[in-house]
DNA sequence: TTAAAGTTTCAGTAATTTCTGAAACTTTAA
DNA sequence: TTAAAGTTTCAGAAATTACTGAAACTTTAA
């Protein structure tokens, strides 16, 4: 393998856990992301040199994950697998991924407790602190959620414009004054 | 203490490892953030029920994501610890912490190997890919660094906008066209 | 129907991460 | 200067998470 691309799934590696999966599975979609052909399973064990059975459990979580789709080759009935979507798309995907893990239970939790009513100073404060992360988890999700139905080039458009985002919505809120 | 408010520090526990630090720094942000008055040491340590050890250990992450302040009360020398910021400040926080942990690192080694150039076409499409991801990576590291910048109030903005902002945009690009 | 080709599962083991508690260290005030 | 009050560090133990490989399972085609 190339030293370049080996550096490459090496570090997709070492930087898995921190992406929300382990060291085989980031080894296994950055294998896969930089490789022009889809690969089967025996290719991407034995490149890796990882066991047939941990390729098997990688590719039902890259699955999960909707970051890999299977792919066939004309008379061989192996699976072969290749990233679904060009890297914009496999973004937005880890990126509501983690916030159905990482947000969602929270949500739901904070929805369960925040009925009931304080009984005392603390307990206003506390209920108020969880008023407000409800509403930032909240805010949050809500939009995230829409961000897929943008587009790539749209979200790219929208990176792209950084802080300036600030202006463009200032710009927006005079003209709808100005319009009344 | 109040059931609801166990129920929220617990459930900081089991989500702290997803958050990015681990349970115990999860529980003691979460018990940090929904008291009202800043907390000593001993006080987290005996809340939470976990070593003064792994206490101390805990503030000093908690302090390196910024997240958390130390406080004084007059005639006592110990040391007492509060949220740092509002809770859009902690997340904004979070959020560019760990892109620093998770992104950061990519970066720095795509813009490493980017450099050489390709000898077959294997090496080209992995060139390819490469310089796609950079890209990415260096947009949304861009955007994200320019979000705290703008402020609670325009991100909360921002985030009730949803893909909304899509809209925007577009109308920003036509006004821009319509003055040439 | 069968055996070859291929895949998945999972119990046990290995590796990693987190936690404890005792010892070392620091600061304060008497 | 000293001892009491408080904090930090870190080696080893505990808990968690990931990985292997052999056995069980599934699919295909002859």
């Amino acid at each position: 393998m190339n030293p370049k691309i080996k550096a490459f799934v090496h570090h997709c590696g070492e930087m898995g856990s921190r992406w929300g999966f382990n060291r085989t599975i980031g080894q296994m979609c950055g294998l896969i992301v930089i490789s022009k052909d889809p690969l089967s399973a025996n290719e991407i064990s034995d490149a890796l040199n990882i066991s047939r059975g941990n390729v098997s459990m990688g590719i039902k979580e890259l699955q999960a994950w909707r970051l890999i789709q299977i792919r066939h080759k004309p008379g061989d009935r192996k699976e072969y697998y290749a990233p679904s979507g060009d890297i914009w798309q496999m973004a937005v995907r880890v990126f509501e991924e983690r916030r159905k893990r990482e947000v969602d239970p929270t949500l739901s939790l904070l929805r369960d407790i925040l009925l009931d009513d304080a009984k005392n100073e603390q307990e206003a404060h506390a209920q108020q602190k969880l008023h407000e992360i409800h509403e930032l988890l909240d805010s949050v999700t809500r939009f995230t959620s829409e961000l897929p139905k943008m587009g790539p080039e749209k979200l790219e458009q929208l990176m792209k414009l950084g802080s300036g985002v600030g202006k463009v919505l200032d710009m927006k809120d005079r003209l709808l004054n100005n319009r009344k």
